[in-house]
DNA sequence: CCGTAAACAGACAGACTGGTCGGTATGCTT
DNA sequence: AAGCATACCGACCAGTCTGTCTGTTTACGG
């Protein structure tokens, strides 16, 4: 696991990812990766013992960078605003750029490739997923909740289901960007929601 | 294409359509389905030329039910009211209804499997289902303008992207269900947009 | 500059893949 | 009863899959 050992696995990596978001994890072959990443079997077996702990290896590092996502946002959130109302407001705006930028480089999450392919990975795979997802729910519901103090709801609202509004709502425009081919979709939906939310909280969402 | 031939045509689409919305079509060989529909090789290849003849198949049964589905929901709410606000309001909520059986079925969807496997099928396959999801985008698009006419929003909103937003939740309720495994995700999620659009239009969404 | 282990190459094995093909059973038409 | 098309069976083929194995290169501490 020396230097030179870490950038090949890591090549390999790096292209497993691109194969997998592109066609599924059944639809990518090892030798597709090896090809993308200029390396052989040899190379590929020496870093990962099976198909699957690339996998996981590959949702891992998903996963981990996701979760610094998480934190650095709301980290710069924090900072801009004292009131929880405007910090997730803030927060999907930052979303949004960001997820743009996802969209146009590959419109694709391996989270829904993974979740379609069940069956192919132990389970301890699919929790990585679970896991990441949840930290969203409670890192947003937190927020959300003390947003409601200030600002009561219109409605009974539940906070969870609305934290995990923005991540169905992330996820689902991935499906659709994909299907109609049509980049400008994901800003839109996630605006919809900073909307929805704005007026929940009955602050200024522009 | 008989009686008795039309039935184990059948009985291989029902299979495959489970096994696919389980593991995706890559991780679903023609002998996975043959063993579910307890017949042959010969029997398959008999009514399907290829593998993606079969795929298209699927698709294209699963995207007829579904517009079926559309037009007997939109009737449905168009007799009971004259309002197109109110119309969509009980749209969704039929499809709250909808939603959740399938999801406490097989919580899955087609057309995120095909979407995150696109290379694997001809570019009619995928047109298909983008067909669908431009047909439930103009439909309550027109409904959305409508209502808009009579209760102005109160912000400048896109009606097209607003009717995605029912489907964008959908297919992305569809992926936290899977991924939490929690069955009542997916009514949560719709009654949120419900509300959502109730808020808009200004009428009741109870 | 030598020894040792990590890093890599690629030939190979064996299971599985999609797809073919020759044959059989069944039922409809004439 | 003959003739023929549909429906179906399952052995088989060529290619692909993951994973193994042997051997070579590279790096680095002593």
């Amino acid at each position: 696991m020396s230097r030179a050992g870490a950038k090949t696995r890591e090549r390999i990596l790096d292209e497993a990812q691109g194969l997998v978001l592109e066609q599924g994890l059944a639809g990518t072959s090892i030798d597709d990766v090896l090809t993308a990443a200029g390396t052989s079997k040899g190379a590929f077996f020496h870093h990962f013992p099976t198909k699957n702990h690339l996998a996981r290896a590959l949702v891992e590092r998903y996963a981990e960078a996701d979760v610094a996502f998480l934190a650095e946002f709301m980290e710069r959130v924090e900072a801009e605003s004292d009131d929880p109302a405007e910090q997730i407001v803030a927060f999907i705006r930052l979303f949004e750029d960001a997820a743009e930028e996802m969209v146009s480089q590959q419109p694709s999450c391996l989270y829904v490739s993974y979740v379609y392919e069940k069956q192919l990975f132990d389970d301890g795979t699919i929790d990585v997923i679970a896991d990441v997802l949840l930290a969203y729910r409670r890192r947003l519901a937190e927020k959300i909740t003390a947003a409601f103090e200030l600002h009561p709801p219109p409605f009974p609202i539940d906070a969870a289901a609305l934290a995990d509004h923005i991540t169905v709502t992330f996820e689902g425009a991935f499906v659709l960007t994909r299907a109609l081919t049509d980049p400008t979709l994901m800003r839109q939906q996630l605006e919809l929601v900073r909307r929805y939310i704005g007026m929940l909280f009955g602050v200024s969402s522009d």
